[in-house]
DNA sequence: AAAAGTACTTGCAATATGCAATTAAATGAC
DNA sequence: GTCATTTAATTGCATATTGCAAGTACTTTT
């Protein structure tokens, strides 16, 4: 079992608990019915702060007709709201509503649960080392720019 | 911007990165076409030898129902074999078809050049830090016992 | 001012999903 | 031993998600 096996298997468990394959979300996380994928444009449209459409589904690397459906969901849930780009009227321009804050924020605190009882298992250390090396490892897929995706290509 | 937020956005970002929201797989990566669902299926039945039905459902934290239809799938095209138990008749093993295997290598290969990518914008210390942090994080998330999953509840 | 390109939306057909109900087999209670 | 309960897996059904192709609206190019 070379490295590169062992590194690949690593990751494909790690992401998958993550949270890959259940794609709803639940009650207990969010309080709102927001999908998975859903819970992720919320976080990138928070932190690209007020993107284009464009700009996030590149980001998430999903299909822009998807995303088109799926940001219709989320206004009609009062979660985001779109405006015109004043330089470009074509562009709609994102952002979180109050209540799409709210919601967002819940999903952190619960994550932040979570997260702490995983690196509550760790030392001090190790906590240390983990946080840096994931930081290491989004710089390095960031430089080597494989179109943004490891597992599949598109 | 707290210790905990950071860790969730770079958690949450690599996840995504890795994979988490295209569902379809394409020819360069599997040649066939395999679903992300499916690919860590066989990834799975790989990895438990000859694990139940049950067992791989339980480990990737998807539906029973959806499994076995995937299964169907994965078995329509060759790819995994099933046998009735010994030892309990209600049970289905399950496991990799000589085809199976060889679209798994060919994930692996993809996988292993795309890493080597990434892994190669890191210094030999950075790569063996990185390793040994996803191992960390694994055993740390088995420790914490979750029900498996992290992002989401179920 | 016509042509080409870009941002986004909708129609549509294929696929994936989860719940509820069902079958088949094993286990437990008596 | 037999009847009730539990467990593994499958199917029906209703809903949701997906991507491609085609369309609209706007901008840039020529």
């Amino acid at each position: 079992m070379n490295k590169d096996y062992n590194i690949r298997e690593q990751l494909q468990i790690f992401v998958r608990r993550y949270g890959l394959l259940n794609a709803a979300c639940c009650d207990e996380c969010c309080g709102e019915q927001v999908s998975m994928v859903q819970s992720h444009i919320l976080f990138e449209v928070r932190r690209l702060d007020s993107p284009s459409m464009q700009r996030v589904s590149d980001e998430l690397g999903i299909d822009i007709t998807t995303f088109s459906r799926q940001v219709k969901g989320l206004e009609g849930k009062g979660l985001v709201a779109r405006r015109v780009s004043p330089d470009d009227r074509r562009v709609t321009l994102l952002a979180l509503t109050a209540e799409g804050r709210v919601v967002l924020d819940k999903i952190d605190r619960y994550m932040a649960e979570r997260l702490e009882r995983i690196f509550g298992q760790m030392s001090l250390f190790e906590r240390e080392t983990v946080v840096r090396s994931l930081g290491l490892l989004n710089e390095a897929i960031a430089r080597s720019d494989q179109g943004g995706t490891i597992a599949c290509c598109k």
